[in-house]
DNA sequence: CTGAAAGCGCTAACAC
DNA sequence: GTGTTAGCGCTTTCAG
């Protein structure tokens, strides 16, 4: 059917249907300037040859034709992120984009190898999660001249866009929350303390709600370990044994809050009667539990929507805040 | 510091650097044909310059020299494709190569135009999840030369190369075990029943094992809704309003089956005693329960990162089995 | 409505 | 050790 390397090109179409590779561009493209006739016999030639475009040599060869957009996640497993990043291939494929993926793991240098990589594959735009990036990073992609959406933890000084909510304000949201009802002496187990700038931020606003309540915190227990079930449950254990006298501990993530509830039970701990229970995130898990767990819901898929929407309307020069806030949703449940 | 567009490329290093574009190549390359003094000028004039590679151009003019790898998951939001995603990605990136992602939804339509979109950027080799294909994706992929990996579930015949375990055995060990335990009147709950082929696989293959058992499946209830654990809880209720007496319960995987032990739990129902729960995938929460989960437990990142080294022995021409195996592991756990 | 020419930035092949 | 030539497959521009 079809020649060299058993590919056939715009070339091979062209010949075959007694047009110029032109018109047949204009056909595949779905353009205009081509009569019924002439479409019909380019299309079923093209159909015919098992044409598969070169998408290379197309971005290649126009500058502004590349379909490809770059996502940058912390941790590829985080359960939170994998919803965003449905969000944003949901978007993003619809409108024929592709997506491109990494994972930063926490480190601002991983982030940096793979923003070079990535914009080397000259991609329509890039979207990267938190707000702290290497210099290098915001070098390379401000010289890049491509749009750039930072988002997850909001910034008002974004290299380009920015959409997400403020962890700060999540952590002193509950602080807030757990003085009113009465707590006043809490704790804190969370993971990856050098790493994680994003909890790192909620720990922060936690703390300043609580000691600006009068309250400080009272203990905290930071493991260096992937933020899940495990380190809760072993965390909370950790941070009990030190007989803190503690009325109520903030998880860094559901996960990990769920992990600490099943260390309550399994010791005989009466949650919130004993111990309140609070965790962030709003994993699916946290809502059929005997007792709702009192959480932060992020609205992940709604973030990597928004997220995929501001960067294809700068891409067509629409109108659009650099800013977007998302608003997350303290859900009081009945552990805390 | 560059020309038009503000994009230096080999041309303008070559020009400052007072030497032909070729060697430009070689050197950033980290190839050989060249002094120390040379490799020092080019080097220091592509730094100077911001030089940033256009890797469009290598793929598109060398054929080979493509280092995107396609990956297409049923589902984004799943916690055990973010695993094997995970472990597609640290194997890939390590290498140089970069990760195209797509979900199929478990559609074998929508993956067919993923494979057409991905297939047009000349990947190096493409990672679809599970056997079922339709003909058309079979058809682009044969006709692309282009390594592909089939995950997840086994096939004995893939396209290229397969890399995974049965999930008919997983579901006939289950149900194996149980008739071992000497559980009588199994049940059934999963969710997505005409979609998700690989669920299918593993009812069927607990079915089959009961029947030769003697005591064949009492009763299923299949939403079509997410395998969360939503579903799980709301398909329990439902199947056991039906009054068949079951003593134990399947389920489609580890989210419902936790789903199903927070309704036992707001009931009264024991665990195991009044009625068996099992589960399947392996998810981490599964293992911090009260009482550890029955569940089968598939290693997701091996998995993955046996993929991508099968994908990446093929490109390098290394000699490699066309169908790997990674097993999975029956986990007794206290739930059933 | 259609076509011809030029060129995107890089690498392969070959010459020196 | 280094340079020259050609060309990958497409789109842009400009002519008709």
């Amino acid at each position: 059917m079809s020649d060299r390397k058993g590919k056939a090109n715009l070339e091979d179409i062209a010949r075959q249907a007694g047009v110029s590779k032109m018109t047949v561009s204009r056909v595949l493209r779905g353009g205009t300037g081509f009569s019924d006739d002439t479409r019909d016999r380019v299309m079923a030639t093209a159909r015919q040859l098992g044409y598969v475009p070169n998408r290379l040599a197309a971005a290649f060869g126009s500058d502004a034709a590349s379909t490809l957009v770059g996502m940058c996640v912390p941790r590829l497993t985080s359960g939170l992120f994998g919803h965003v990043l449905d969000g944003v291939d949901r978007a993003l494929s619809r409108l024929g984009y592709q997506v491109m993926i990494g994972a930063n793991n926490h480190s601002t240098e991983e982030e940096e190898a793979w923003v070079r990589q990535v914009i080397s594959w000259r991609p329509a735009g890039v979207i990267l999660s938190g707000r702290s990036h290497s210099p290098g990073t915001v070098d390379l992609l401000r010289n890049a001249g491509m749009p750039v959406v930072e988002i997850w933890d909001l910034t008002t000084s974004p290299i380009d866009m920015s959409v997400g909510f403020s962890h700060h304000d999540c952590g002193a949201e509950i602080g807030q929350f757990l003085l009113r009802r009465g707590r006043r002496r809490a704790g804190y187990v969370g993971a990856l303390a050098r790493a994680d700038v994003m909890g790192q931020s909620r720990l922060d606003g936690f703390q300043a709600a609580l000691s600006g309540g009068g309250h400080p915190l009272v203990g905290k227990e930071v493991l260096s370990d992937t933020p899940g079930f495990y380190a809760g449950y072993y965390g909370l254990e950790t941070l009990l044994a030190r007989n803190l006298h503690l009325d109520v501990v903030y998880f860094h993530n559901d996960e990990m809050a769920i992990g600490g509830l099943a260390y309550c039970q399994a010791r005989g701990i009466r949650v919130p009667e004993d111990l309140g229970i609070v965790g962030w995130g709003g994993m699916e898990a946290a809502s059929v539990l005997p007792k709702r767990l009192t959480t932060t819901v992020v609205p992940t898929t709604a973030i990597g929507k928004a997220a995929a929407e501001a960067l294809v309307a700068r891409l067509r020069g629409e109108p659009g805040a650099d800013v977007t806030v998302i608003p997350t949703r303290l859900v009081p449940g009945e552990t805390a």
